[in-house]
DNA sequence: AGACTCCTGACAGAAACCGACAGGGAGCGA
DNA sequence: TCGCTCCCTGTCGGTTTCTGTCAGGAGTCT
């Protein structure tokens, strides 16, 4: 029996039962040492699968893993498959490739699920705008990581009329517009928020973490501007 | 990176497309040679996997699924949040609720897997563009429900220019644009597709079925307007 | 016909797998 | 406190598997 297939037969022991199973047993069922389970769990545990193993007890998977049946109405499934649609017009490549992933996963889950048939779209996003966004001296995957890590970040910007300037900034979302990405960030300098074109930064240099957190900057600044403007 | 962590990522890879994928392009994907495509795909197919590979074409996975899907990842539910957060903007009231309740019931998903650590938002739509959509004379309900039950309609409609004209449609699909919520369908008198804005829509009557599915209605009209104009 | 593509076999160096053995530590009941 | 059950980790060495490369064969599409 090969190593993957094992794999399988583990996950699938630890997944049916909800008692706690032990190494033990499961190396009796797998024809296999205690300590090749121990290292088979360990693999698991690197595949994603949370996996929980208590002295004395046994293992016992937590849920996580795979994606549970989610019970859309066709309403609520054909919300979710046009929102998707629209992130297929306006996300970048990471959105799109996560947005063709989730909607995979998505669609699974409910042809699976008993009742809810598969049936034909009802809406659609309508045609898209701009047939390409303006490019990015800055990739956008660097932006991203700066906001997750919360980052501040030294930006060289050009604003419309041409100006060039410096400054620092702490990256806190991305918007995703029609016609152009924008970056909102706080400014140092001017004590306030701003926001940038993706397209109009020039460079970026990461410093050192910013100590507010994303969250309650992203509300203050829902609270303070309601909304982006270009 | 493990064999076993290959095997699932070779396995998400069929999954999420429905077009053939070639072994090629799967071993640059993976960063391994096409050799250990073939033997990865075999070693899947040992499994239980069914994978059928036909030559000149590529990989594609046999309807019935293997295992069931993954959770998403913290980019595909940023990309089904983002989604939800444009029909938030652009959808009736209908899709509106429906996306508030999908909303719901995926951030309880993604609760129960992230253990805790719901991360902060990474990115936004932007400003919604109008605030208030035009008022429609006949309520978007009965239009879906005319679409869903293939239900030919008479309708009477005030074009750009204010004429009024009156036909017999077969309505396929809403689109919800930015500015504006489009009636697609198939007018009988042109014998071609034809979109209407819904808010110059002045009165519809239901009439019989109308005898094309609309699945094979709407590939065709993908197929001859790649876009919908308003 | 020619371009693609799936598929198989063989080889050899590299990598991993696995059982055996030895211990450590957490929790529980007596 | 002691004993017990289990999870967990480390090491060693023989064995197996894995993987890229090379060399073909055969089916499918344009």
């Amino acid at each position: 029996m090969s190593r993957s297939s094992r794999l399988l037969l583990l996950l699938q022991n630890l997944t049916t039962g909800r008692r706690p199973v032990t190494a033990a047993r499961l190396a009796a069922e797998l024809n296999v040492s205690e300590r090749t389970v121990y290292r088979d769990i360990a693999e698991l545990a690197s595949l994603g699968v949370r996996v929980d193993g208590e002295p004395g007890v046994g293992y016992l998977l937590k849920p996580g893993f795979f994606l549970p049946p989610l019970m859309l109405t066709e309403d609520e499934a054909e919300a979710v498959l046009l929102g998707l649609d629209y992130v297929d017009q306006r996300g970048d490549e990471v959105l799109l490739q996560a947005g063709l992933n989730a909607r995979a996963k998505i669609q699974a889950v409910l042809r699976s699920a008993a009742g809810s048939r598969a049936s034909v779209r009802l809406s659609s996003p309508g045609p898209p705008a701009p047939p390409a966004f303006p490019e990015n001296a800055v990739p956008l995957s660097r932006l991203r990581a700066a906001i997750r890590s919360q980052t501040k970040l030294g930006l060289t910007y050009r604003d419309a009329q041409g100006a060039e300037s410096m400054r620092t900034a702490w990256p806190i979302q991305l918007a995703f517009l029609h016609n152009a990405r924008i970056l909102i960030a706080w400014c140092e300098l001017r004590k306030d928020f701003r926001t940038f074109r993706t397209d109009r930064i020039l460079s970026i240099r990461e410093r050192e973490r910013y100590p507010e957190p994303r969250a309650a900057l992203l509300r203050r600044f829902r609270a303070e501007h309601g909304a982006v403007e270009t």
